[in-house]
DNA sequence: ATATCGGCTTGACAAAAATCAAGAATTTAA
DNA sequence: TTAAATTCTTGATTTTTGTCAAGCCGATAT
């Protein structure tokens, strides 16, 4: 079984050996190079991704400054959902942080995938909602937490990430200035 | 036309009449008396209803502080997404702000929808998707403004709940104490 | 009418985080 | 391999936000 067929099972518990590899056959490998941009802001995204190895960033152009709004990771899809779902213009700009190898399924093709899974749209829907529910997460983490303590509550379950992408994006994407972010290592470490 | 069956249209696009009746029928009139609890962190969350008018508070207490996580108002459906799909325990408290009146369907239920409106499951997507994206555009007012900016940007688009719940709720669901709160709006009327 | 309670405001102060600027360290490219 | 570019760190300072404590205001109940 590959690592996406892995994964599929993971994430959506299809168990039918048969099944994941209909599912697996709607993709299509791709490869971007580090700098490569996976999405525009304002452009329509069509496309799902698994990633397989690698790191994306899910940021925004700001006046003033660039905000993360996400780092994807090994073993998790990329997208910009409401653009995917909705054909509507993209809110984020995707860029490859690293070489990066994704397995994608373009839009036309995306809704086949219940003609090979039944189920499939009962398990995208458990799937939506799990990810619903992680955002709401983030918000309460938010609402409820300083810098200091989101950095930490993230490192102790992301402490793979740190030395391999800039930290810059992940204080943005915590919330916080590179140098409030570097001040925190700074005692973590003494 | 009910009110109900207005934002059902509004929400999900269901055109057919019959469809919408049909639909409303499976939803059961509920009140709620100011302070009641709709639900409580840990208990299975087993119904969504609908907002016929009132205000809710969705809150989560922590060690130190009670965390306002969301005012749900008129118009818009109320229930713990997570405990309702996965019927796990509920993450959320959710308490009545004012006496409340809601349409309430019961999960057991809640799987009749798609046998009286076929396409529920797909509609039932789509509006998670949307919520999903509310959810994104907070997360990112966390990581690219400061609390006054969130004050402006929630009051432009919130006016009327600002003399209807407690303030001190409003500040904690932006991420703010109730003492900022009142310095931001001391500015914001001089 | 007045006592009580919840909610809001205000001031003084402390803590957290941002900004600005300079310089190290690391990575990338020539 | 060296130069250039990017990223990270550090210090000084300012701004933003939180904390604590007191008082005020308005609604409600006695």
């Amino acid at each position: 079984m590959t690592e996406f067929e892995i994964s599929l099972k993971q994430h959506f518990g299809i168990v039918d050996t048969e099944e994941l590899k209909a599912m697996t056959s709607l993709f299509e490998p791709e490869l971007l190079k580090k700098g490569d941009l996976f999405l525009e802001t304002g452009k329509k995204c069509d496309r799902l991704s698994f990633i397989q190895s690698g790191f994306l960033r899910i940021f925004l152009e700001t006046e003033t400054k660039e905000i993360t709004q996400w780092i994807s990771t090994k073993g998790y899809f990329v997208t910009d959902l409401s653009s995917f779902i909705f054909e509507q213009p993209a809110r984020w700009t995707i860029q490859a942080l690293t070489d990066v190898e994704i397995y994608t399924i373009r839009k036309s093709k995306y809704d086949k995938i219940k003609t090979v899974l039944p189920k499939w749209p009962e398990l995208e829907k458990l799937f939506i909602v799990h990810c619903f529910t992680t955002l709401e997460d983030r918000i309460f983490s938010h609402l409820s937490m300083t810098a200091e303590e989101r950095y930490y509550f993230f490192f102790e379950n992301n402490k793979e990430l740190f030395n391999q992408v800039p930290l810059q994006y992940i204080a943005s994407m915590l919330g916080m200035t590179p140098e409030t972010f570097s001040r925190i290592r700074k005692k973590q470490f003494s």
